[in-house]
DNA sequence: ACAGTACATTAGAACGATTATAAACTGTTG
DNA sequence: CAACAGTTTATAATCGTTCTAATGTACTGT
């Protein structure tokens, strides 16, 4: 329910921070299922992503993880309501998951929706206005939308 | 087909820089039939909106106006081709049609997702990183997301 | 270990926004 | 007026996502 942003302790590895899905999961408070680790191995092993349902969905296929398409979606939104993924709602119908979610911003490649990261210190966002009335920050996003030039 | 920025000469009141809207589906090619005519009329008369196209076909219905929702959906996209639009797309399933097409970024009120104008000046982003390989930067949106405190 | 219960997973239906289709219409041109 | 290019329309189709209700799984206390 808490959204959790800290920067980890960062043992081990730093393509890594805490490589242990179940540590993960225990560490949010979600049951760990198989369903459950087989996601959370296939989300943060490896770099960082952004990624569709739909893709997860297949990716697991291909891993021969047996996960039906609801429970990616329900998975999805838990890691992120636990703070352990970052949800971006940029284009018409999809939404990326992201698994970097530490603040920064995002190239947006169209017509083809790729996203590609920016470091928060490579955007300089200075003198926020006030937000309006009863309505308090939860966060800014910086899209910089680029299209194919070549 | 290509976008217009251009700051308008603003003839007559500050409130409508050119309110007739003839003149405007003339001023981009689009010929001018009853149903444009309508739309065009409840998009630009009156203040900068924030607006989806059920939100417009509802509008066309009380104001009498007969035109179907499909039309609805072709004319925002043309409007929006023709620069007389801009697009915003933020939250999960909905896109909104923006009749302010200055340079200009917004709030998000969740979880309603009602969105209010910040005028350009209001954010400083300065230093924007180069755009990746073979892309071209097309325009750079700052969305500030806020929730209901009271 | 076992029962009990709370939580998870699932297939499939349902949903909402958008897009496609194909027929009917409008307006302009020769 | 006939032909034509562009428009509008109702409806069906599509897409991503969410819901539902049944079934399955994991933790608790004993």
């Amino acid at each position: 329910m808490a959204h959790r942003h800290d920067s980890e302790p960062n043992t081990g590895t730093a393509q890594r921070p805490f490589a242990d899905a179940l540590a993960r999961l225990k560490e949010v408070g979600l049951r760990p299922t198989r369903q459950r680790l087989a996601l959370a191995k296939l989300l943060f092993d490896g770099g960082d992503q952004h990624i569709t349902a739909e893709q997860l969905h297949g990716m697991a296929r291909n891993a021969s993880v047996k996960v039906s398409l609801a429970t990616v979606y329900n998975t999805l939104h838990q890691f992120r309501d636990s703070g352990l993924l970052r949800e971006v709602v940029i284009g018409q119908g999809r939404s990326y998951f992201d698994t970097n979610i530490h603040d920064h911003h995002h190239f947006f490649v169209e017509p083809m929706g790729q996203l590609v990261d920016i470091p928060v210190d490579s955007v300089e966002v200075g003198q926020l206005p006030t937000p309006p009335d009863g309505t308090v920050l939860d966060r800014v996003d910086v899209i910089i939308r680029v299209t194919r030039s070549a």
